[in-house]
DNA sequence: GTAAATTGATATCGAGTCGATACTATCTCA
DNA sequence: TGAGATAGTATCGACTCGATATCAATTTAC
């Protein structure tokens, strides 16, 4: 079937725009965009080195003009918090405020897509998982951008003890909870490789 | 793992954006912005049935006036005709020019997609295609719009003899061909059950 | 140690999206 | 035949988004 790897395309095509459609209806309910929806779903998944505009604009592969225009109208709605790096004062921070986070977790955003997987048993998550990460991961290595992952699959990540983690990267500690935190610069470990799930 | 099913979702959140980066790219580069790429490849794949503005806007997700707009700058630009149906004259039906069928060919559009997923294995592909396949006829269930699906999924498809298909929802013949294409009065057979492949 | 280049962010402008609303034309069906 | 439903278009205003320019802080080169 030389043609599944399309069917594939066009069903993730058609998964999007549904997910979409359901954000415009969520946000239109606050005035909010599409756009600054995925702002605040990121924001709250990145970890302390990932939550600058720069990082947001490579995550939505827009340029950091247009994502600056996002995060003053979130900011002037109080849904998210602008603060200075304490080393390079270049550089802005960003949060999700409690009424930010209050707001996406009444949203119910998320409710369509989790009764829509109830069914489907753990194995076939696994599998799906583990294949469209792959896919994801060498799609991100071909279009040149930032690479966008979770510690956990990250070669720059190692355990210390049993509750310390290590970004060899960063040279920092993380916490358990950090690890599962969204990064900008993570790099696959053993790329590409069905390997051991 | 309670976690999977928003893992997977996030890994989708991030495949869509570059998906539409990518579009984004292609599309600066002939002046057209990703919902117009987006309503060609509908119309490359729609069947007979479902070429219409209306069908085009349950697919995307928005509203009749809005696709209406982006239909009409499509066809300033050549890329697409249209024609009034033959029996309903309130009907327009959609077709892309044989200028938008170049332009869609030479874009490379699925260039990124294709390569990335060359190294998946037929058997990885059938798993995730079913997986998600029953997750998209679950959403749009849900959700409560259109279904959109090919003849391969659905209930109303039936095999006359050796090449020749019908379609009880529309009674009329159906070529191998337009068995493939996508529809907008999909219903899914046995729904939701892992099944046979 | 200073000038040049780089990096992170913001401001402005114009084409275009998008929903809301209103409108026309056609079809259905009672 | 007339009421309601359906397919599509037109208009308006808020907002997106890329391009470009600008500014400030940091890093690099010499």
């Amino acid at each position: 079937m030389l043609k599944d790897p399309l069917t594939l395309l066009g069903i993730l095509d058609r998964l999007a725009n549904l997910l979409r459609s359901d954000m415009r209806r969520v946000g239109g309910e606050s005035g909010l965009q599409v756009v600054h929806l995925q702002a605040m779903i990121y924001l709250a998944q990145a970890n302390r080195f990932s939550n600058t505009p720069q990082a947001l604009a490579e995550y939505l592969g827009l340029t950091k003009g247009t994502v600056s225009q996002s995060l003053l109208l979130l900011d002037r709605n109080n849904l998210i918090e602008r603060y200075q790096d304490g080393e390079d004062r270049r550089i802005v921070r960003l949060r999700l405020s409690s009424e930010g986070e209050e707001m996406l977790r009444v949203s119910g955003l998320h409710e369509l897509w989790r009764s829509s997987t109830r069914d489907l048993s753990a194995n076939r998550i696994r599998t799906v998982v583990s294949a469209l990460r792959d896919t994801l991961f060498r799609i991100q290595d071909e279009a040149g951008g930032s690479n966008f992952g979770t510690c956990e699959t990250c070669i720059h990540w190692s355990r210390r003890s049993a509750r310390a983690y290590h970004c060899e990267w960063y040279g920092e500690r993380l916490s358990i909870s950090e690890s599962r935190e969204l990064c900008r610069t993570h790099v696959p470990r053993s790329t590409y490789l069905p390997e051991d799930r």
